[in-house]
DNA sequence: AATCTCAGCAACCGCCCCAAG
DNA sequence: GCTTGGGGCGGTTGCTGAGAT
């Protein structure tokens, strides 16, 4: 006895979306707003499940989506990302107006794994490939035995140049804020911290507007303007080929 | 011109997380 | 504390079109 499905699978659609399904989506999404995706498709007289219609709003119908090919800039912030991420294509996509999750996620994977990996660059480690086999131990550490082996060993490693907080706005400002720790990342910092700080915009901080009227002034304006290491240069990899 | 190969990308699947009851 | 339902995410699949043979 597992779950229900999420919907009747014998009577939706599948494969590609129609141009009348997209039109049906748009307008009802554009009467009712986002939400309650599973009723959606009865709602709006779609024959489709759900989850296919959220997936289909979110990575191709949404308004704010930016199509066409990836920026230099772009390719540099999401391999940074990545390096400090992982494979978590949603967190990078927030850090990337106008991309989705899976935009990035297939980007990845046709075109920077390929670009990094012809440099000799581990795409998963971000180490060149033959530091990072050198890596592999061949004396592996015992599995924790107490609970307090295991408790330290689940925590991530400590590393002070990693900033895993991912604010936008400059890291070398967070101390102006007094209530800073006090706000949950991600949710309340970026867009109050601009306001608070006369107005950063997003692509300032991370270095990509090049004329701009906010405070940050264009790219590298500001002396803290170095997010990830953007500003830099640091593992700055426009060099690299493409395929 | 026909066929084959492969890259790119849209979409699906299954699992996980979390809030509500 | 447990169950359930809904949303979200990452991995994978499969279709399509372009280039190669």
């Amino acid at each position: 006895m597992g779950r229900s499905p999420c919907c009747e699978k014998e009577h939706t659609n599948k494969g590609a979306w129609t141009k009348e399904e997209d039109e049906r989506l748009v307008a009802y999404i554009r009467a009712h707003g986002e939400g309650c995706w599973r009723s959606l498709p009865k709602a709006a007289g779609l024959l489709r499940c759900g989850k296919s219609c959220r997936l289909r709003w979110i990575n191709y119908l949404r308004p704010d989506l930016k199509r066409g090919n990836f920026t230099a800039d772009e390719d540099d912030l999401i391999i940074k990302l990545h390096s400090l991420l992982g494979n978590k294509w949603s967190l990078i996509a927030a850090r990337l107006p106008g991309r989705t999750d899976n935009e990035i996620k297939n980007y990845w994977n046709t075109h920077i794994r390929r670009k990094l990996l012809g440099r000799g660059i581990d795409p998963v480690t971000h180490r060149p490939v033959n530091a990072a086999a050198a890596t592999i131990s061949f004396h592996p550490q015992p599995p924790p035995t107490t609970k307090e082996e295991q408790l330290i060993l689940s925590k991530p490693p400590k590393c002070p140049d990693l900033n895993l907080d991912l604010c936008i706005s400059p890291p070398s400002c967070q101390e102006e804020d007094d209530d800073y720790e006090a706000k949950p990342a991600m949710i309340v910092r970026a867009p109050e911290l601009q306001r608070r700080r006369g107005g950063l915009c997003f692509g300032c901080s991370l270095g990509l507007q090049k004329e701009c009227k906010c405070s940050g002034g264009g790219a590298g304006a500001g002396a803290g303007n170095n997010f990830l290491g953007l500003r830099a240069g640091m593992l700055d990899f426009r060099s690299l080929p493409m395929k």
